[in-house]
Formats: structure tokens, C-alpha cells, sequence
DNA sequence: CACCATGTTCCTTG
DNA sequence: CCAAGGAACATGGT
């Protein structure tokens, strides 16, 4: 998303902020969102985990602002022609001249605000070098909880949600039910690589689809690889994710669907055994 | 009607 | 102080 929108955006200056849904701005007040970013002009965009972070300057002084934002569950931010009607569930469109940065999210369990604070209480970037073994193992070692359900905690490492979790598991062959201080050096070294190939897999996918919702396009939800426009190979890009009952692509066996900590997990039991 | 859903944060309990 | 579990947020799909 970050790739997507970068070259988009970069350059443009906000002409009017409209917003929709005050909550989505949480805890930034409206009146203080509005008043910053009139006038502001977009100088780049970079992400820290599942976060994207606008990086603008400011009207008056051209003093630098962070604008964050994270798409929850059914957020998505697209740029649309001026003319077109704004989806239902639009909480923030940004007016960028002939365009509009569109910030549309149906549950509005997402965010678009000015206070960062939450990207300091992330753990490392997992493609970058900082997500080492010797970090990442000391830091599983501190818990007892669920191997799987340590790597939702994104004070851990940044970025992994509930299907890339099942997923970088199921790479790794590790049994999701294992205590995270449970697991061998080898198997915290298994499992850093298998979350490494896991999101540059998705990132990769990510890249080969059409990002420019308009509204008119399919609600396709880009990471969960289910948008109908994606190339046909990425049919299998889940391995185990909502595949319950369906045969492990290892082994054959079926996968299993088991809750933990109130969400989903699904699994091989076979290959995963430890 | 019941149950499910890609995420985070707050509250309570231990 | 921390860990862990559950509810809450809000809407739509099956």
C-alpha cells in the first residue's frame, strides 16, 4: 500500500480536509486535524509494521507533520477522481485538487491520525536486520503464552496479524499451541525465516495487485488474496488459513481450526507437531 | 436469528 | 510492575 501510494501523493497539497467519522481520527480532536492539514503538502510515506506514515509539511511554516494511519480490519485508502461519489463508509477524504485521498473503512475499527505514539511501542521491522535471532529469541523466552498468540503481540515483531501468523507457523513447522519459551534455538531461528519469506511472499503479491479502488471496484480486500482480479496463482498463496477440513499441501492430512485467545487459528497437526 | 470476520485498546484479575 | 484473558468498538456476510 505504501508502494502504491507514494508516487501518487508525493508533491500534492491538501486544498480541504472533509471528515466523516470523528473516530477514526482518535485521539486527535477534528477541529485540531482539519486546521493541520489545510493547506499541507504531502513529502513522502513510509511504513512501521501495519502502520503507513504520511509524512507532510505544514501551510504556514512548512513545518513537518506525521499523519498515521492504519487500515484495521476493512480499512482502505485509494485516490479517486473528484467527480466520483465517496463510498458509504468513507471517514476522511482529503482533497488534492483533481483528486481525493479517500480513507474508507467499514467497521472504522482503523485509524487516521496525527498522534504516533502507538509506532514507538512496536517491536522490530521483520525484513530489516534489527529482527535478529538472539532478539527474538530472548524476547519469546519471557513468555508462556501460546507461541501463536505471542506473535499477534506486536510489541514482539511488527506487522504479523492472525492469517500470517497460522501462515509463518506453518512454514516453520511449529505447533501454534507451543509456549513461546518452549521452543529450541532452532525452531526461533525456523520461525524468523519463515516469518521473513511469509510477508515478503505477501508484499510481493501485494505489488501485482490493482490498488486504484475507485469504489467501483470489487471490495477486495488486497492482503487477504482474495480480490477476484488477483492472478490466478495466488489461489494457493494461503496455506492453511481458512482451509479447515481441506488437505495439508505437505502431508494430505487435514487442517485444523482451533480458537486462541478469542480468534481463529488453523494448523497441520500432522507437520506440526512440536 | 446465530455466528463469523484481516485489529487494537482498555479493563480486570492474578 | 507485568502477564493474560475477555470485552468493546461497528458493520456486513453467510
Amino acid at each position: 500500500m505504501a508502494r502504491h501510494l507514494r508516487p501518487l501523493i508525493r508533491g500534492k497539497t491538501i486544498s480541504a480536509v472533509d471528515v466523516r467519522r470523528a473516530r477514526v481520527l482518535r485521539p486527535t480532536p477534528p477541529q485540531i486535524f482539519c486546521r493541520t492539514l489545510r493547506g499541507a503538502k504531502f513529502t513522502g510515506l513510509s511504513r512501521r509494521g501495519k502502520y503507513l506514515l504520511f509524512q507532510l509539511r505544514g501551510k504556514t511554516a512548512g513545518q513537518p507533520i506525521s499523519l498515521l494511519g492504519h487500515l484495521g480490519m476493512t480499512g482502505r485508502i485509494f485516490l479517486a477522481p473528484k467527480g466520483r461519489r465517496l463510498p458509504k463508509h468513507t471517514a476522511v477524504a482529503l482533497d488534492l485538487g483533481a483528486s481525493r485521498l479517500v480513507y474508507e473503512d467499514t467497521r472504522y475499527f482503523g485509524r487516521l491520525t496525527l498522534d504516533t505514539a502507538v509506532v514507538c511501542r512496536l517491536g522490530p521491522e521483520p525484513l530489516e536486520d534489527e529482527f535478529n535471532v538472539a532478539t527474538f529469541a530472548r524476547t519469546l523466552k519471557r513468555s508462556r503464552q501460546a507461541v501463536k498468540v505471542k506473535l499477534l503481540d506486536q510489541g514482539v515483531v511488527a506487522g504479523i496479524g492472525n492469517i500470517y501468523a497460522s501462515e509463518s507457523l506453518f512454514r516453520a513447522r511449529i505447533s501454534p499451541g507451543m509456549a513461546a519459551n518452549k521452543l529450541t534455538v532452532t525452531q526461533v531461528r525456523q520461525l524468523r525465516l519463515a516469518i521473513r519469506a511469509v510477508l515478503a511472499e505477501a508484499i510481493e503479491f501485494g505489488s501485482t495487485v490493482p490498488l486504484n479502488w475507485g469504489g467501483n471496484q470489487p471490495d477486495g480486500l488486497f492482503y487477504f488474496g482474495r480480490a477476484p482480479e488477483a492472478p490466478d496463482f495466488y489461489a494457493e498463496r494461503l496455506r492453511v488459513y481458512d482451509r479447515e477440513g481441506q488437505p495439508c499441501p505437505n502431508c494430505g492430512q487435514p487442517i485444523k481450526r482451533i480458537t486462541q485467545a478469542a480468534r481463529s487459528t488453523f494448523y497441520c497437526p500432522h507437520c506440526q507437531r512440536v
